[in-house]
RNA sequence: GCCCCCAUCGUCUAGAGGCCUAGGACACCGGCCUUUCAAGCCGGCAACAUGGAUUCGAAUUCCAUUGGGGGCGCCA
């Protein structure tokens, strides 16, 4: 549905230097969206020319957080494409003649500068408060000259001849008409003295010849974009069409950074974010639907999204929402569901000591009564521990709820556990049955008699509801925890009572 | 320092001149429900950065100021 014709390309360029940065999966979500709605390609391409950042093992993370969260590709590393290589390591001659042939144009020119003259130089703009940036030293060097360089065997980079006159304007999806002053733009590096292209090159020839139509990228881009015009002409290439998202900022306002917590979708994985939840809550990190629709499924957003509704302000990445939006997604489940996901949260974190595996059948029988009061998966293990683990420690004036004393509890629990012993059927209706009426005979209020009853099955005053959990612990550890706390209160050293 | 972008509740946002005494959501605070905790329901708090201009009328248009962000690498 865009105006001309032409087909939807779009590209997500990750580097591989470390683990994808929620802000990165932002921007691939966009562009995946984007490619989605309008029934157009979704490219993966990695941008691995930084021979000395790359990082081990960073493809497969990067690839499988996408898959983790659903985004599919058309193209990429691992299945290739009519336009691959999709390493750009793989592609260097494709740069070196783009370069090459610059050179040739006039457009581009070698550069014999040593790090150490640009260090100074820019140690020299600082303390003159200019703006750093190179200042064409070799740009008019002669050809006798370049050849004498050259077979001294000097490093060179090569280098883009930016016209020193007008300006570069271009028309931004999100950001409409923006302007540079081309005298503003220093000569960037298109090759580098290793032979490897810098982002601007590479990224530009590699558009071009995967045919990208749009580029979605992050703000931070913004200001590249002139260089990347200039050499799209200089190139002959027919510019993609630019959408500068709104950046995702941290609490302090600054660019979202490891500094930040938790940043990358590999750690919100193992905390227990459902990928659902993750999509949901990053999609409306810069877009929404109307002014009241927040919970979408992956499909409604293909079906809804729309550049015209990306904001232009940079957005907070706001943990609490999330939070809040993985509590509704984890509701949302069934428990059967519920339960796949749980167990290998419960596999990691329950001590050693408990069984492996872990039985799902049990599982099940847990999984709803805590389903309403997980936010994160990983809380789960220390919500439900004590239906894994054998006796729980606590402390045994925790037995004594409110208004209540040592004798109070001791005859509650006592005869509760008589009143239990001869129960024909141990289930929620026969426990309710039993034990409400009990805390009437008893002259104590439901909250207290149920209170004494939780912390000595539990070991906690805080848990899923009483029945519930007793049922799923089952008759024969409910009766042996109450003996331990009958103990408990028995051994208390004096007379204390909680108010 | 220079360049660019941005500006509605603490946060995510709705709002494209009258529908706005500015709507929704998170968080927070009350209440209800209730065996604890949740969940749920009901209610509350809370914003158009400032100053000009245009207009009968501006959160919405324009200009300044202020504030915030980003960029300025042989990183991407």
């Amino acid at each position: 549905m865009t105006k001309d014709k032409e087909k939807v390309r779009v590209r997500y360029a990750p580097s591989p230097t470390g683990f994808p940065h929620v802000g990165n999966i932002r921007t691939a979500l966009f562009n995946w969206l984007f490619a989605r709605h309008h029934r157009g390609s979704f490219i993966v391409r990695i941008e691995n020319t930084d021979v000395a950042r790359t990082a081990e093992g960073a493809v497969e993370v990067i690839l499988d957080g996408l898959r983790w969260l659903g985004m599919d590709w058309d193209e990429g590393p691992d299945i290739g494409g009519d336009f691959g290589p999709y390493f750009q390591s793989e592609r260097l001659e494709l740069y070196q003649a783009a370069a090459k042939r610059l050179v040739e144009q006039g457009d581009a020119y070698y550069c014999y500068c040593t790090p150490q003259r640009l260090d100074e130089m820019r140690a020299e703009q600082t303390r003159l408060k200019q703006p750093p940036g190179y200042d064409r030293h070799c740009r008019q060097i002669s050809a006798t000259n370049h050849v004498l360089k050259f077979i001294s065997g000097s490093r060179r980079v090569i280098r883009f001849r930016t016209p020193l006159e007008k300006q570069t304007p271009f028309n931004d999806i999100i950001r409409g008409e923006v302007t540079f002053e081309n005298a503003n733009i220093d000569d960037f590096i298109l090759l580098k003295s290793d032979g490897y292209p810098t982002y601007h090159l590479a990224s530009i020839v590699d558009d071009h010849q995967m045919q990208i139509s749009h580029i979605l990228r992050a703000e931070e881009w913004l200001s590249s974009t002139p260089r990347h015009l200039m050499l799209y002409k200089a190139l002959g290439y027919k510019p993609p069409q630019f959408a500068h998202l709104p950046m995702l900022l941290g609490t302090d306002r600054s660019k979202l950074s490891k500094r930040h917590g938790a940043v990358s979708i590999t750690e919100f994985q193992t905390q227990g974010y459902l990928p659902e939840a993750m999509i949901n809550f990053l999609a409306l990190l810069g877009w929404s639907l109307d002014d009241k629709t927040e919970i979408m499924s992956l499909k409604e957003l293909v079906d809804n999204f729309s550049l015209k509704r990306v904001s232009q302000t940079a957005a907070i990445f706001n943990r609490e929402k999330l939070e809040w939006m993985n509590g509704i997604y984890i509701r949302n489940l069934s428990s059967k569901e519920l339960t796949r996901r749980l167990i290998p949260f419960l596999e990691r974190d329950l001590p050693p000591e408990v069984k492996r595996p872990i039985s799902v059948e049990y599982v099940e029988k847990i999984t709803p009564l805590i389903q309403e009061r997980v936010k994160i998966m990983e809380e789960v293990t220390g919500l439900t521990d004590f239906f894994f683990n054998g006796q729980p420690e606590y402390q045994s004036d925790l037995l004594i709820v409110k208004k209540m004393n040592r004798e109070l509890a001791g005859k509650a629990l006592e005869t509760s556990l008589l009143k239990l012993r001869r129960l024909p059927a141990f289930n929620e209706e026969t426990l309710e049955t039993m034990l409400r009426p009990l805390a009437e005979e008893l002259e104590l209020k439901v909250g207290q008699l149920f209170g004494t009853l939780r912390v000595a099955v539990t070991g906690r005053t805080v848990a899923p509801p009483l029945f519930q959990t007793m049922t799923a612990l089952g008759k024969e550890r409910c009766i042996s925890r109450i003996r331990v706390a009958i103990t408990k209160l028995k051994e208390m050293p004096e007379e204390t009572s909680n108010s």
